[in-house]
Order: structure tokens, then sequence, then C-alpha cells
RNA sequence: GUGGGCGUAGCUAAGUUGGUAGAGCUCCAGGUUGUGGCCCUGGUGGCCGCGGGUUCAAGCCCCGUCGCUCACCCCA
């Protein structure tokens, strides 16, 4: 039996690559547009920094950690989100003296030891921003008009951004509490998840796939927002008015991740399976604190690179292909045409040939495969007469060249003048 | 961790009540001797996921196992 690839995890093959290189270098240009650089931090850490940020209790940390001792005997973990190892790089390097706000973006891939299905990977990526240093509402505009901006550019449409605001330090006990006592009536109601739900994350309850909808007459969270996170949440909500970017409020959006603060949102789309979140993120003004940092605000959001491949239509990303298809024609021909094929790389001309030096037949055929819009033909002929011919793919129009200035000459009809 | 579906050629897939595995696409070579796409002919390519059992005989039936997939859970 030959070896397999692990549970879970996928190759990216070169047929796929056409539209993640099409994604990455979109997102990328966006982010760069709105003022974010890259980081690029290690896709391992020291357990200890996801138990802290993501939250212990999270089932991230409790059971999908890809964790294991290293040969010093320290607990390292395969990063199962973004964030925690970006925050730790801004505290670490003090990045919050250089500037009040810095923008980062990163894209790579993250690791949880769930049950693949569709859409849900052991090893996926993820393509997110941060935004650390303030908590002024216009930053969680900038960053939700962003990641619109990213599915408008890729093409992608059909997608629900929702918003909610989960209150701060302050407010969210108060409403955690509301919620338990509105839930411990019903209990016995309530499906087995649901009752666990209930100690450990009373508000996820409410987004319960089986009982969710007997909740429409629960507390919600806005209802409990202190003043500050009110005014918060009504600006946030007008600049995405005025900047005309659709959303929807859904009170009952909860975040997995226990660093969540104020606003939190989720882009989704329906009929992409089970896991139809797209991207989501939102604030955290209390994480850069835990991780060691100066109180300070920050917001982010990531976006599943998979899933959000699966919903880009790749009739309209253009592949990569020679301008030109060398065909040599016998082994001599075979000989003439190396060189050939150094100067015109070497000059950043895509060139493609098939060194069988097979017959004319077979080689058409590869140079039309190729997708190359010019064909050159070289064979015994051409070399005793000192010419080869260049075909035009398209109107079949055939030109002959000289061998002895070839190189120059499709290189003054290749290159941009 | 729990449940459903599925494993036959590189891909998509037929295979009758058990009787010696057929096809389309791809790939390769031809179809006037040096010209592609369409068409025609031929060829390469299968431990029928793996192991065991029943049987004169197993792709098909039984048991086990591994893998893929979808859903629950959770999440991007």
């Amino acid at each position: 039996m030959a070896i397999q690839a692990i549970k879970g995890v996928k190759d990216i093959l070169p047929a796929d690559m056409p539209l993640w290189q099409h994604l990455e270098a979109t997102a990328r240009r966006l982010f760069e547009d709105y003022g974010f650089s890259e980081i690029r931090v290690p896709i391992f850490e020291y357990t200890e920094l996801f138990a802290r940020s993501i939250g212990a209790s999270t089932d991230i940390v409790e059971k999908e950690m890809y964790t294991f001792e290293d040969r010093d005997g320290r607990k390292i973990t395969l990063r199962p989100e973004g964030t925690a190892g970006v925050v730790r790089a801004f505290v670490e390097h003090k990045m919050y003296a250089e500037s009040q706000l810095t923008r980062l973006y990163y894209m790579g891939p993250m690791f949880r030891h769930e049950r693949p299905q569709k859409g849900r990977y052991r090893q996926f990526h993820q393509i997110g921003v941060e935004a650390l240093g303030l908590d002024h509402p216009h930053v969680d505009i900038e960053v939700l008009a962003m990641l619109h901006g990213l599915f408008t550019r890729i093409g992608v449409g059909g997608l629900t951004l929702q918003i909610n605001s989960l209150g701060d330090s302050e407010c969210r006990g108060a409403y955690r509490d509301a919620i338990k006592s509105y839930l411990k009536a019903r209990l016995p109601t309530l499906c087995g998840d649901c009752q666990r739900r209930y100690e450990t994350n009373p508000l996820r309850v409410l987004d319960c796939k089986v009982d969710g909808d007997k909740f429409a007459d629960s507390p919600i969270m806005l209802d409990y927002l202190c003043t500050a996170c009110k005014e918060h949440f009504e600006t946030v909500e007008a600049g995405l008015r005025k900047l005309d970017i659709p959303f929807a409020i859904n009170p009952r959006l909860v975040r997995g991740l226990d660093y969540y603060t104020r606003t939190t949102f989720e882009l989704v789309m329906g009929h992409l399976g089970a896991q139809n979140t797209v991207a989501a993120g939102g604030r955290y003004d209390g994480l850069v604190r835990e991780i060691g940092g100066p109180a300070t605000g920050g917001i982010g959001f990531a976006l599943g690179v998979e899933r959000a491949i699966s919903l880009m239509d790749s009739a309209n990303i253009a592949l990569p292909r020679p301008a030109l298809f060398l065909s040599a024609l016998g082994p001599e021909a075979v000989a003439f045409a190396l060189p050939v094929l150094h100067d015109l790389r070497s000059a950043g001309i895509r060139v493609d040939t098939d060194y069988t030096g097979s017959s004319l037949k077979s080689q058409m055929k590869k140079a039309d495969k190729s997708g190359a819009d010019l064909t050159l033909i070289i064979g015994e002929e051409e070399i005793k007469n000192n010419k080869a011919i260049l075909r035009n793919m398209k109107t079949k129009e055939q030109s002959v060249l000289t061998l002895t200035t070839l190189i120059e000459d499709l290189k003054k009809r290749l290159l941009p003048a």
C-alpha cells in the first residue's frame, strides 16, 4: 500500500493554483491599498499562547489542537488560527510603540484536529487581517468595508454580512446572567447539547440548530449593552449604511473564541454545505493585554481560503500559457533549439517545447494544447536552409525567419516595445 | 467522539439470479512522405481498496479492516 496524505489534509494541485493565486493577489493588493502590511509568523507556538487567547475551555483548545512536546520537553501547538500569533508578535516586537494604529495581514495554513467534511479540513488556509492599537468604531467600519470589498473584487456574490455586538467586560456579564435565568426554566425541554452548552457557553444555546427557533423571545445582547458599547455599535451601523455596505443584524451571532468583544461578524453563504461561514471576525479589546501588551484595542477577521475558493468561478481566471511553442523535429533541430530556448527565457519570454523531436503532427497537438499563440517550427530542412517557420495558431499564417537572426527577431516580436 | 453513503483504469463510470472485467474521456501511435482543434483506426493502462470466509467458481454473498465522503458536534 502506497503512503497517502494524512487524513483531512489536501494537496493543492497545479490545476487549482490559478484560483489560489488570484485570491491571494487580490487580497494583497486590496489590503495594501488600505494601509495593511503583511506579517509572517510561525505556524507553531507554545501551547500556552492559544490557551490564554482562544480560551482554555473552548472546543478548539480542549479537543482540536495539534499539541505535542518538542525534544526539549516544551509543549508546542500547531496554530489553529492566526490572531494569537500575530498579537504575540505585535507585543513581542513592541509594535505599539511605532504607531498608534498597526495594520497587519497574513495568509497561511492553520491546523485543527476535527472530523473532516465539506469545507472543513485538518490543515486549512486562512487569509486574515488585524488592526491593532485603536478601539475607534471607524476601524471596525474600515475592516468590514475591506472584507466586503474583497468578495466584490473576486466576484463572489450572494453572501450575507451578519453583525452583532457582544458587549465588553462590563456589560456582557449582565447579559450572561439574563440568558442563564431565561434558559434555566426551559432547560428540561432542551436537547442534550444545549444542556451541556448551558454550562460551558450559554450564549451559544441561542444558536442551536435543533432548538434555535424556540428562543425568539429570549433577551438579546443589544438590550444589555452599556452606553459606550451601544454608542460604538450604533456608529458602526451608521457607517456601514453610509458606505452602502449591506448587512443584517443577527442578535444571536456568537463567536466560538473567548477573546471577542463588542463588534462581531460573519460572512455566510447559503448552500455551501453545513460549513457556510466563509469569513468571520470581530473586536478583541482585551486580548493584547492578556498576551502581555498594553491595554489596547484590536479587531480582525479571517476568511477560509478553501471555502472562498469553492465559491469563485474559475471561468474568468486566465490560465498561464506560453507565448511561443518551439517544435524541433529530429535530433539536430533539438540540439539547435537548446540555446534558443535559453536566450528567450532569459529575456523573459515564456517559451515551451517538447524535447522528443517527434513528428510534426504530434508536436502541433502539443503546441495547440499549450495555448501558445505562436509556434516556431525548426526541422532538418530549416537547419539546412538557415530558416525557421513561425506559425500563428489562430490565423494559421506562417512566415519564414532566418536562423542567424532568429533570437533578435523573436525578441522584437514578443517583448513589449 | 457519533451516524449515513461510497470504494472497479489517471478521470467519469457499466457490470444481470455468483460463471473467466466492458465503455467514454485522457495519454501514445497512425489515417499520403513535415502542420493543431473535428472525425476515423489501433495501442498503453485494472491484485475490482486490503485481509479472511462461503463456493466447483466471488467485482457481486458473509465477516473484518483501511480509506474517501456527507451530516451531527464545532468552526474559517
